[in-house]
DNA sequence: TTGAAAGTTCAAACATTTTTGAACCAAAAA
DNA sequence: TTTTTGGTTCAAAAATGTTTGAACTTTCAA
């Protein structure tokens, strides 16, 4: 027989107010591609007050063993989830990382950073694959060289950015900046 | 019977570097969980010269016409691809944005912008939940009612942040920013 | 030791997304 | 007209991705 609530007072059934966070962050997940169960997951860490233990999580969100472990590796990895150590309970505690700087610090150093760094080897091949071109005009070469050297651009336009967002997630943004902005067209938009 | 190369002296089959920067273009897709074909679609129009009619894009690939018909439609209803029309051939032909401004911002109006600004109608859900809450205690709510202001801030602030990315993805990024960025640590990093 | 509790792993089941291809429509050519 | 060309649509097939659950590992407690 299981009581309505556990030792922490805590009801095992999922208030109104956790399921709408809950809702938000598998809408938000499903935006990101990532599983249903990590929004899930991440959703119940962000209602609670205090850090909630592995079986606990699986019991409220009606989800398996299996999909929790790999859901909550998955947080833990990208720094979006942390492990409490609880005195005297052999359980893993989890709680959610709220601070915006190292959620969205987490997600570009664990993601995109490697991407945008790991490109570098690609522009090489295509590189080598242009020069390789021997049935190719001087002027076809010439344009696909441009083309890589555009490409080369936008990933290191990409990779200076990242510090950028980091910081601006984490400090307010400058009205100066905005001003800036105002000033710099540097191509002309497409009327819409 | 069909000859190696159409009449505008382009071959069938995918030259060497046209393969390399079709494959760079799928993996980006796969990064962006995009349809592979879209990334394919993407990188054979990024390496071309001209712009290239559908028949020939299908042909060219070797994927289905209706694969191509709905990547394309993807690719201009976004912005990363535009249609060309070419005098007495009744065929449509695309070719590539190559404006990174233009392709970021696309992608930014079309996915993010709206997701962000539709956030407000899942705030107004959450909050009259908390409010309905009757049997939580008055630090439960105030904990609620603090996370929802967490998240507000977050959605807030990712908004601000579009115009700036916009922005420094076609405009140099000042020097001076990178300097303001030292000056503010306003939370302690992690220790790594 | 042995037993039980807490989690992890991973193959199979299930679910979702993507691609194909055949039927279809519209516009130009015959 | 009728036929052909160029392309779209969409149901079904194929490919991918996610979740489950049972077997397993590890650690603590008796």
């Amino acid at each position: 027989m299981k009581s309505l609530e556990n030792q922490d007072n805590r009801p095992d059934a999922l208030s109104a107010s956790e399921s709408e966070f809950i809702h938000f962050f598998v809408r938000l997940a499903s935006a990101l591609n990532l599983p249903r169960s990590v929004g899930e997951l991440f959703g119940l860490l962000f209602a609670a007050e205090d850090p909630i233990p592995f079986d606990e999580i699986v019991s409220r969100l009606g989800i398996s063993k299996g999909s929790a472990s790999q859901g909550l590796k998955f947080l833990t990895k990208t720094g979006a989830a942390t492990i409490v150590y609880v005195p005297r309970d052999r359980r893993t505690f989890y709680e959610a990382e709220t601070s915006m700087r190292r959620l969205v610090g987490g997600a570009l150093k664990e993601t995109v950073r490697p991407h945008l760094e790991g490109n570098d080897t690609y522009f090489e091949k295509i590189e080598k694959s242009i020069e390789a071109s021997e049935d190719l005009s001087k002027k076809s070469m010439s344009h696909l060289e441009h083309r890589l050297a555009a490409l080369k651009n936008w990933n290191e336009k990409a990779l200076q950015m990242l510090p950028l967002l980091e910081f601006f997630f984490s400090a307010p943004i400058p009205k100066s900046l905005f001003d800036l902005m105002k000033r710099h067209p540097d191509e002309p938009e497409p009327h819409t």
